[in-house]
DNA sequence: AATCGTCACAACCGCCGAGAG
DNA sequence: GCTCTCGGCGGTTGTGACGAT
């Protein structure tokens, strides 16, 4: 690069001892006594390469060595000659269609910089790649999603157009790479970015039972926990080859003892964000049940033996948003069996995401835990409601969101004719029994990080972020969690009050606001958990299909 | 002016698959 | 079927440039 002797600035001896293999190495560095230099390549190195290249043509790579001089390896000589001197190569910075290009096919292909260079004529798979990697890195510091709205729209649209997922031109291409188990990180845009991509959020009244399912894989959860490195593709590809055992062995494929142990949550939940939401397509998604390996998402657990709390699991730190969601997407009048399958659908994962299943065995077969989770959820709700209204009379709070919900789950229940819970308890014998462990010392954050985080500083730390007087005010009580309707009434695993960091005037890290976009959370928090939990789909169904 | 962090880029490394022997 | 070579690919590293402090 800067020592390459276009100038003159360092000559080939120059470039020193160095940068030449001492041929320590006979496969790579050493050929026939040959010692193979590395290191940048110099003006006289490529005029020698280039004129083999004409005479000779592309490949045998290693012959070029041996027939011209060139103390460079084979693998060096193609690729500096693909990378900097074959004809037509583009250089220069990336335009803005070239730009838009890579974050299309990337959110097509994933990783696959050579197929992606493909459609891009002069660009190199390395060009692509580190235009790509910086482009993570400065979204990742400024907390910005990776792809667009509209990328994820079309992606979706390309998803329902076909089953396999497939890409633009090439079937092999799905919206989520196959063969290579590459799931492109979908981040959700934020709303700031793509204000319109919320601006159609489908009428409560089309939300399917899948997509409010999806509500429980929202990924704002993982949005509460701040910017995370993304210094980590290797964790997504960790991440995706989870999902991908996930429909063939969920066990195996969550097996991982610490399923928060690392940043692969994270990543899933970014795999999940996908919150462009289009109402004109709600009805031609995907249903779960039509979705191979999607079978425990519409079945429910209640159906399996092995459902699929290990895919919730993966929202285990959720925070937010689910019952705000909840509320706001039953507004309308999904079908009583879309109400229940989903709550119970939705209570899956805190279970597991507690590591209570060594201690509550298969507490997701018996049917009792949904309704637990239900009622209990409710219970919060109204706790916080209780509490924020008397405190805040304005601004919508988490209160007023989870109150909403309760109400709207009071309402829905009444109104199907199930004025208790499945179980036979009603919410308020739930409630009654649900027994706070203290109500002195940590908060609920704390709880969570010492029982269920213990080895996640991380998300310790993303927790802390968002700890505030307020938030301790709102989660002043600690559960036990072995006991499950404590867990259960600990709402935090569904609802934590999403989009409550705004209006409670909490510290909302830049990466939390450039998610949920700087406009009125509370506003658009309705909106925004529509767009998740639609667009949450495509990615699952895909996950399941994978290998 | 010095230091530090970040960016952008080139190049290398290791792995893998295809093909030939 | 096995081994080896070659080429391709994706990930990572190294380094100068650049801007902020």
């Amino acid at each position: 690069m800067m020592v390459e002797s276009d100038d003159g600035v360092l000559s080939k001896d120059q470039m020193g001892s160095s940068l030449i293999e001492k041929g320590k190495d006979k496969d790579k560095g050493n050929i026939d006594g040959v010692v193979l230099k590395k290191g940048p390549w110099t003006s006289a190195e490529d005029a020698i390469l280039v004129d083999y290249v004409k005479k000779h043509g592309e490949g045998n790579w290693n012959a070029v060595q041996k027939y011209s001089g060139l103390s460079r390896c084979g693998k060096s000589c193609r690729l500096r000659w693909a990378n900097h001197l074959r004809p037509n190569l583009r250089k220069g910075a990336f335009s803005a269609d070239e730009e838009r290009l890579i974050v299309e096919l990337h959110a097509k292909m994933g990783n696959k910089w050579a197929r992606m260079a493909a459609y891009l004529p002069g660009r190199t798979d390395n060009e692509i790649k580190n235009y790509w990697n910086t482009r993570i890195k400065r979204r990742q510091r400024a907390g910005l999603p990776l792809y667009p709205s509209e990328l994820r729209m079309q992606a979706m649209q390309e998803g329902q157009q076909s089953s396999g997922f497939h890409g633009i031109n090439d079937a092999n291409n799905g919206f989520f790479e196959r063969s290579s188990g590459q799931i492109p990180d979908v981040v959700f845009d934020s709303l700031k970015a793509n204000q319109g991509a919320f601006s159609f959020v489908p009428k409560l009244s089309d939300v399917s039972a899948s997509s409010l399912l999806m509500k429980s894989l929202e990924p704002p959860h993982f949005a509460n926990l701040g910017p995370v490195a993304l210094n980590c593709q290797k964790h997504l590809q960790e991440s995706i080859y989870m999902y991908s055992g996930f429909s063939g062995n969920p066990k195996d494929a969550f097996s991982s003892s610490n399923p928060f142990e690392d940043s692969r949550c994270e990543k899933i939940a970014h795999s999940f964000e996908y919150p462009y939401h289009d109402p004109v397509e709600e009805n031609s998604l995907p249903s779960f049940d039509a979705v191979q390996g999607c079978h425990s998402f519409t079945n429910g657990f209640s159906s399996t033996p092995e459902p699929i709390p290990e895919a919730l699991e993966l929202e285990l730190p959720s925070l937010q948003f689910i019952e705000t969601d909840l509320g706001s997407s039953w507004d309308s009048s999904p079908s009583p069996p879309t109400l229940l399958e989903s709550v119970d659908r939705l209570i899956q994962s805190p279970p597991r995401s507690i590591k209570l299943d060594s201690e509550c065995p298969s507490p997701c077969n018996n049917g009792l835990l949904e309704t637990l989770v239900y009622e209990a959820k409710t219970l919060s709700s109204a706790k916080n409601q209780s509490s924020d209204k008397s405190s805040n009379s304005s601004a919508p709070t988490p209160g007023d969101i989870s109150s909403s919900s309760l109400n709207f789950y009071k309402t829905e229940w009444d109104e199907y004719g199930d004025p208790i819970s499945p179980l036979g308890h009603s919410a308020t014998s739930v409630f009654n029994e649900q027994t706070p462990v203290s109500a002195s010392g940590s908060s609920l954050d704390d709880q969570l990080h010492a029982d269920i985080f213990p080895v996640s500083n991380f998300k310790l730390e993303s927790f802390n972020q968002f700890q505030s007087p307020e938030r301790e005010q709102e989660f002043p009580t600690q559960y036990d969690y072995t006991r499950p309707d404590a867990l259960l009434a600990s709402s935090g695993w569904f609802g934590f009050q999403s989009g409550s960091f705004k209006a409670q005037g909490a510290p909302m890290p830049d990466s939390m606001a450039s998610l949920l976009g700087d406009d009125d959370l509370t506003s658009d928090s309705k909106q925004t958990a529509e767009a998740y939990s639609w667009n949450n789909m495509p990615a699952v169904c895909q996950i399941s299909e994978l290998p």
